[in-house]
DNA sequence: CACTAGGGATAGGGTTAT
DNA sequence: TATAACCCTATCCCTAGT
């Protein structure tokens, strides 16, 4: 309706946005509105929704990080030195932006968005 | 360094944008970027990054010329007919891309920013 | 080919809505 | 207060025309 000021996003647009990424690389984001693939999956999405909406996702994942360090770092204290160390990047590997329960395996795009997120965070941007 | 996708304009840059543009003259990027007066000056810089910057340099006049229309005309309502008439094309001489506290009244170019940007304003554009 | 002009896209800071 | 969504615009990119 009109009046939604704000227009949330779904996790099909979010999967859409993240496969997107996958295919035509961060910062992409008019080629990834205008591919057929993804197209129907962000219709009222501009090139700077994406934009900002990547952000905002990253935003979580470093603020994680962070919540993350200070909860390590406390728990550390305590455990001191086990093994198997489930370091903090690996901590974002368990990151996805789709709920598992409506979430298969595999998405509509061929993976699942923490897959295709992860392998994304650790490419270099370019420029 | 790569990472680097927006290279912000120093205020040095910009004296020398427009001292270049007072020297050769607008639309001859080429030319002040291999003029060795200016060229050390903008060693990051490219012919399209001048034009560009000059370009929203004039935004910025053209911007402050409406709100300050705007601004007048309801100041106006108010004062009246004082004298002094301190008109949008005044207030546009005080515009100025150095800060004043760390620009004495002549810049290493001989002239103030202020003056030549403002000399350059009124200047009609080629093409 | 080198350059410029102008349209268009992106990055990052800022703002609003929740 | 925190954050998702949205806005502003300086900067950067693409490319037709010269």
């Amino acid at each position: 309706m009109l009046g939604h000021r704000k227009n949330k996003w779904t996790a099909e647009e979010e999967e859409a946005l993240v496969a997107g990424i996958a295919k035509h690389g961060s910062g992409k984001w008019a080629n990834i509105i205008e591919d057929p693939e993804f197209a129907p999956h962000l219709l009222d999405r501009t090139n700077i929704n994406l934009k900002d909406k990547w952000r905002n996702m990253k935003n979580r994942v470093g603020n994680m990080e962070k919540s993350m360090a200070h909860t390590l770092k406390s728990a550390l204290v305590v455990v001191s030195n086990e093994s198997s160390p489930s370091s903090s990047s690996d901590m974002i590997n368990d990151t996805r932006y789709v709920p598992m329960s409506q979430n298969p395996s595999r998405s509509r795009f061929g993976f699942n968005v923490g897959e295709a997120h992860l392998k994304l965070m650790k490419k270099p941007f370019k420029s």
